[in-house]
RNA sequence: GGGCGAAUGGCGGAACUGGUAGACGCGCACGACUCAAAAUCGUGUUUCGCAAGAAGUGAGAGUUCGAUUCUCUCUUCGCCCA
C-alpha cells in the first residue's frame, strides 16, 4: 500500500469536479433550491486564514445540502473596487486595472486548492464594466424615485488619503484605513435616502427569525429610534432671532435647563461669522470628526452668545445660549437643551463655563436636598424641584406625562427621531463605480442619458498626484448633454453600492441588459444561508437590506425586501503574538520553542521571544499564517479539517501547528485505516449477524447524529463523530462482518463525512465503486433502538451506580434487580425508602429517610 | 455608563426537551518497537485520597427527587454602542 499522496489525490479530484461541471447550477424547478453565499472577498493580493475558515463552512453546507436533493446555488465572486487598488498602484506603479486582476488570478487558483464546490461560471468582479453599468442604472432608477439626492454637507475628512469617509469608517477619530486624524470639510454630496425606511428597517428585522440576535441588536442600536419631544424655545436678544427648535428625549428634566446648545451650523450661525471669536471657535469645530464617537471623546467647547433662552414651562428663567461642539446639526434640530444634572456632557460643559444648574430627578430613596455634583444622574427615580411635573416616575411616566403638558399648552410635540442618517455614497477616489451624472454651467444636475451608459472608468490616469484622479482629466469629463456643454460628476460610489446587490447578480450573472432577470431572482432569491464575518453586522447587511427596499420602492416587480434570510456569522481565526527586545513584531516563522514553552528566534537560538496574547491574525502583528503554504505542506482536506475542528464555527478558533500536524495525520491514518477495509471487504469470507448488526447500528446512529448536529452547524461535534468512527472501525476490524453489510455501511459513512473532507473521500469512494455523488442516507429508525438499557441508579439525587437491562423494564424489576445486587444496601442501612422517582429507560432516584 | 454574550480538566471544547459531567482532539506520563531518535502502536490522564470514598461546570443563593442546563444577585472577560 502506497502512503496517501494527498497532492495527487487532491489535484485529480479537483480537475474532475471543474472537468464535469460538478457544481454548476441551473433552475431546476421541480427541485427545491438552495443559495448558499459567502462575503465575497476584496481581491487584496492573496487568500487569509479567515477566508479558508468562511469559505469552508460555506463549502461543507452546500456539499451536505447537494447530497440532500436541493439545487444548490454557490458562487464566488470579488469585491473588486477600493483604496487599496489605488494605493498599491501608486507604490507598484501597477495600474489598478493590472493589479486587481492579477490578485483575483491568484486567489482563485488559492480557492480552487481548498476544493470549494464553486460555480465558477457565475464569477463575477464588482470592478468590471459588465458589472457596474448595471449599477450606474440602478444609480438613474433610485434617483427618479427620489431617494438619492445631492446636498453640501459635512464630512469626516482623511487628509492622508484625501477622502471623505462613512461615519463607520471613522474609529476613534481616525480614518480606518490610513489612522490620520479625521477633519471637517464641506463638500457636495450624493446621498442614499436610507432614512425613509429606518422604521422599515427596524421592524424588518423582526422577520429575521435566523439571523443572530446579537446582530439584530446591532443594527436596532445603529437605527436608535428614541421617542422624544421638539419644543420651541423663545428667544431674547438683539437678533433676528426669535424661536430656536430643540428635539430632546428627556423633557421631563426641563426645570433642570440652564443653558442651550446650538451647532455651529446652526442657521442662527450666519448673524456671527465675520466675528472673528466665532470664527476661531468654528474653526475649532471642524478639527474633529463628525462621529457621535469623536463628538464624545473631543474636548468639549462652546462661544457663548449674547442671546437668552426662556424655558417654555418657567417663563421667568432666561439662560444663554451657546455654540458647542457637540451638538450635531444632522441630529434633532441641531440644538439640544442642556440639563446638567442629569447628562454627563452637559455636566462637564456647563462645570467648564461656570454655568449653574439645578438638580431634577432624584433616586426615590433620596431626600429632598438631594444635589448632583460631579457625575450626572440619570438613573431612575422622582421628578422634583419642578414645580407641576414634581412626584413624576422618572421615566415610567415623567416623559410621557410632560409631552402630554407641553402638547397641551402648545408648548412642543411628540417626536419619533431616528438616529441612522442618509448614506453619503460619494468618494473622492477613482477606482470605483463612476457616477452617472453632469453638470451644466450652472451646476443643474443632468442624469447621463441610458443610451450613453455605462460611464467608463478612463483607463490611463495619472495616479502620483493626491486627490481624485478623474477631477484631472479633463478629456474625459466634458460630456454634451442634449445640446448642452456639461461636466462630469468626478466622485465614485463607495464600495458598500458594490456589494449592496452583488448577490442579486450571481443569480444571472451574464444578463446583458439588466442588473439581473426577474425569473432568475424569482427562483434563486433570497439567500438561504449568509455566512460571513461579523464586522459587517451594521453595514454591509444594512446597507443590502435598504437597497432590497430601495429597488423594490415603486416597483411591483420586485417584491424581495430582505436579502438573507439566514445569517451565520463565524468567529475569527487567532495565533499567539511573538515581540523581540526592541517590540518589533515577529511572524510564527521566524521563532521556534524547543519544549513548547519558551520561544526563540529561528537564526540565533539565544534570543528569546516575547509571547503575546492569541490575536486575530492580522498582517499589522505578522501573526499570520499563509494558507498556501499550509495546502502544500498538508493538502486541503487536512487544513479544512482542523480550520472546522478546534471550535465551534461562530467563535474565535486559535491556529496551532500541532493541530494542523494532528490533522494531517488523521488523513494519513484514514488512508491506511481505508486500505484495510477494502481488503476485507475483498477477502470477507465467514460472517455473523451480530456484527453486522452491530456496525448497522452504529451507522445509523451516526448518520442521526450527524442530522442535528448538520443543522446547528456543530462542526466541531462533526469532526468529533469522525475521530469516533475511525476509533470504532479501527477497534472493530476484526469482526466478522458480512461483505455487503461492510461494503454497505461503510460507503454511507464514507459519504456523509465527504463534504468535510471531499478529496481523500471521494478517492476511497471510488474504491468501493460508488458513484461520486452520493444521496444523503436515511435513518432506519429501528436500528436507534437498544436492547439493553444504562439505567442510573441515585440514591437522594446522587449517582451510586449503574445497571444494564433489557429495554423498557418496569420499575419493580429494577429494583428487586438493585436489591438482588445490593447496590445500595449500605445507604440503606436503617433508614426507609420514602420516594422512588423512575424515568423508563434512563434513571431510578431512590430518597431515603 | 448602556446593551448583548460568555465562563466546564494543563489547553480547545462535548453534554438531546433538567436525568451517568468532561465525548473528541491537543498536551502530558508510562510502556512496546528501535543501537538510538523520530514516526507509529498500546495504556493512563478532573481534583483530593494507597484505598473505600469524597468534592467538582466563575462565586453565592433559589426552584426541583435531580441543575453545566431554569430564576435571582455578584465577579471576571469579550463584543457592540456611547
Amino acid at each position: 500500500m502506497e502512503r496517501y499522496n494527498f497532492k495527487k489525490v487532491e489535484k485529480k479530484w479537483q480537475d474532475y469536479w471543474i472537468k464535469n461541471k460538478s457544481f454548476k447550477s441551473e433552475i431546476n424547478q421541480n427541485k427545491k433550491k438552495f443559495y448558499c453565499l459567502e462575503m465575497f472577498p476584496y481581491p487584496s493580493g492573496k487568500i487569509h486564514m479567515g477566508h479558508v475558515r468562511n469559505y469552508t463552512i460555506g463549502d461543507v453546507l452546500s456539499r451536505f445540502k447537494i447530497m440532500q436533493g436541493y439545487n444548490v446555488l454557490h458562487p464566488m465572486g470579488w469585491d473588486s473596487f477600493g483604496m487599496p487598488a489605488e494605493n498599491a498602484a501608486r507604490q507598484n506603479k501597477l495600474h489598478p486595472k493590472d493589479w486587481t486582476e492579477k490578485n483575483i488570478s491568484v486567489m482563485k487558483n488559492q480557492l480552487k486548492k481548498l476544493g470549494l464546490s464553486i460555480d465558477w461560471d457565475r464569477e463575477i468582479s464588482t470592478c468590471s464594466e459588465d458589472y457596474y453599468k448595471h449599477q450606474q442604472l440602478f444609480f438613474i432608477e433610485l434617483y427618479k424615485k427620489g431617494l438619492v439626492y445631492r446636498k453640501e454637507n459635512y464630512v469626516n475628512w482623511d487628509p492622508v488619503d484625501e477622502t471623505v469617509l462613512a461615519n463607520e469608517q471613522v474609529i476613534e477619530g481616525k480614518g480606518w484605513r490610513s489612522g490620520a486624524v479625521v477633519e471637517r470639510k464641506k463638500l457636495n454630496q450624493w446621498f442614499f435616502n436610507i432614512s425613509k425606511f429606518s422604521d422599515e428597517l427596524l421592524s424588518g428585522l423582526d422577520n429575521l427569525k435566523d439571523w443572530p440576535n446579537k446582530v439584530k441588536v446591532m443594527q436596532k442600536n445603529w437605527i436608535g429610534k428614541s421617542f422624544g419631544c421638539e419644543i420651541d424655545f423663545i428667544i431674547e436678544g438683539d437678533l433676528p432671532v426669535k424661536k430656536i427648535k430643540c428635539f430632546t428625549t428627556r423633557p421631563d428634566t426641563l426645570f433642570g435647563f440652564s443653558f442651550l446648545a446650538v451647532s455651529a451650523d446652526h442657521p442662527i450661525s450666519e448673524y456671527f461669522l465675520g466675528d472673528s471669536e466665532f470664527d476661531k471657535f468654528k474653526k475649532k469645530c471642524s478639527k474633529s470628526g463628525t462621529t457621535e464617537e469623536s463628538i464624545a471623546l473631543a474636548e468639549k467647547i462652546g462661544y457663548k452668545t449674547k442671546l437668552l433662552a426662556i424655558n417654555p414651562l418657567n417663563p421667568k428663567q432666561k439662560v444663554p445660549v451657546y455654540f458647542a461642539n457637540f451638538v450635531l446639526m444632522d441630529y434633532g434640530f441641531g440644538a439640544v437643551f442642556g440639563c446638567p444634572a442629569h447628562d454627563q456632557r452637559d455636566l462637564d460643559f456647563a462645570k467648564k463655563y461656570n454655568i449653574s444648574f439645578k438638580t431634577v430627578v432624584k433616586p426615590i430613596n433620596e431626600k429632598n436636598n438631594f444635589s448632583v455634583e460631579d457625575v450626572a444622574y440619570t438613573g431612575s427615580g422622582i421628578i422634583f424641584n419642578s414645580e407641576l411635573l414634581n412626584g413624576f416616575k422618572v421615566p415610567e411616566e415623567s416623559i410621557s406625562k410632560t409631552i402630554e403638558i407641553l402638547e397641551k399648552k402648545k408648548l412642543g410635540k411628540k417626536k419619533i427621531n431616528f438616529r441612522l442618517k442618509d448614506w453619503g455614497v460619494s468618494r473622492q477616489r477613482y477606482w470605483g463605480c463612476p457616477i452617472p451624472v453632469a453638470y451644466d454651467k450652472n451646476g443643474e444636475v443632468h442624469l447621463i442619458p441610458e443610451s450613453k451608459l455605462p460611464v467608463k472608468l478612463p483607463s490611463k490616469v495619472d495616479l502620483s498626484k493626491k486627490g481624485n484622479p478623474l477631477d484631472q482629466k479633463s478629456d474625459w469629463k466634458t460630456i454634451e448633454i442634449n445640446g448642452q456643454k456639461c461636466t462630469r460628476e468626478t466622485d465614485t460610489l463607495d464600495t458598500f453600492v458594490d456589494s449592496s446587490w452583488y448577490f442579486l447578480r450571481f443569480c444571472s450573472p451574464k444578463n446583458n441588459t439588466y442588473g439581473f432577470n426577474d425569473d432568475e431572482i424569482k427562483y434563486w432569491m433570497p439567500v438561504d444561508q449568509y455566512i460571513g464575518g461579523v464586522e459587517h453586522a451594521i453595514l454591509h447587511l444594512l446597507y443590502s437590506r435598504f437597497f432590497m427596499r430601495a429597488l423594490s420602492h415603486k416597483n411591483n416587480n420586485f417584491k424581495i425586501l430582505e436579502p438573507f434570510s439566514s445569517l451565520f456569522t463565524q468567529g475569527m481565526v487567532c495565533h499567539e503574538t511573538y515581540q523581540d527586545k526592541e517590540k518589533n513584531w515577529l511572524s510564527p516563522e521566524e521563532v521556534e520553542s524547543p519544549d513548547g514553552k519558551k520561544f526563540f528566534l529561528k537564526n540565533n537560538p539565544n534570543i528569546e521571544v516575547k509571547v503575546g496574547p492569541s490575536e486575530s491574525m492580522s498582517k499589522s502583528k505578522k501573526n499570520t499564517i499563509d494558507p498556501e503554504n499550509m495546502i502544500k505542506d498538508y493538502g486541503a482536506d487536512a487544513v479544512r479539517l482542523f480550520i472546522l475542528s478546534d471550535s465551534p464555527p461562530e467563535k474565535d478558533v486559535q491556529w496551532s501547528e500541532q493541530g494542523m500536524i494532528a490533522s494531517y495525520k488523521f488523513v494519513q491514518k484514514f488512508w491506511i485505516l481505508h486500505n484495510k477495509i477494502l481488503a476485507k471487504i475483498n477477502n470477507s469470507q465467514n460472517s455473523s449477524q451480530d456484527s453486522n448488526i452491530i456496525l448497522e447500528k452504529y451507522t445509523n446512529q451516526l448518520i442521526h447524529k450527524l442530522n442535528s448536529h448538520l443543522t446547528k452547524f456543530s462542526y466541531n461535534v462533526i469532526i468529533a463523530n469522525l475521530h469516533e468512527t475511525y476509533n470504532f472501525l479501527f477497534k472493530n476490524l476484526d469482526r466478522d462482518f458480512s461483505k455487503d453489510a461492510l461494503q454497505e455501511n461503510y460507503g454511507k459513512i464514507l459519504s456523509i463525512f465527504s463534504p468535510i473532507i471531499p478529496h481523500i473521500i471521494f478517492e476511497c469512494l471510488e474504491d468501493l465503486k460508488i458513484n461520486v455523488f452520493q444521496v444523503w442516507p436515511s435513518v432506519d429508525k429501528k436500528m436507534l433502538e437498544f436492547e439493553k438499557i444504562k439505567f442510573v441508579v441515585q440514591i437522594n439525587g446522587k449517582k451510586k451506580g449503574i445497571i444494564e437491562t433489557v429495554k423498557d423494564t418496569d420499575e419493580k424489576v429494577i429494583m428487586e434487580l438493585i436489591l438482588k445486587e445490593g447496590m445500595i444496601t449500605k445507604d440503606i442501612n436503617e433508614k426507609k425508602i420514602k420516594k422512588v422517582f423512575f424515568v423508563k429507560n434512563r434513571l431510578i432516584n431512590i430518597l431515603l429517610k
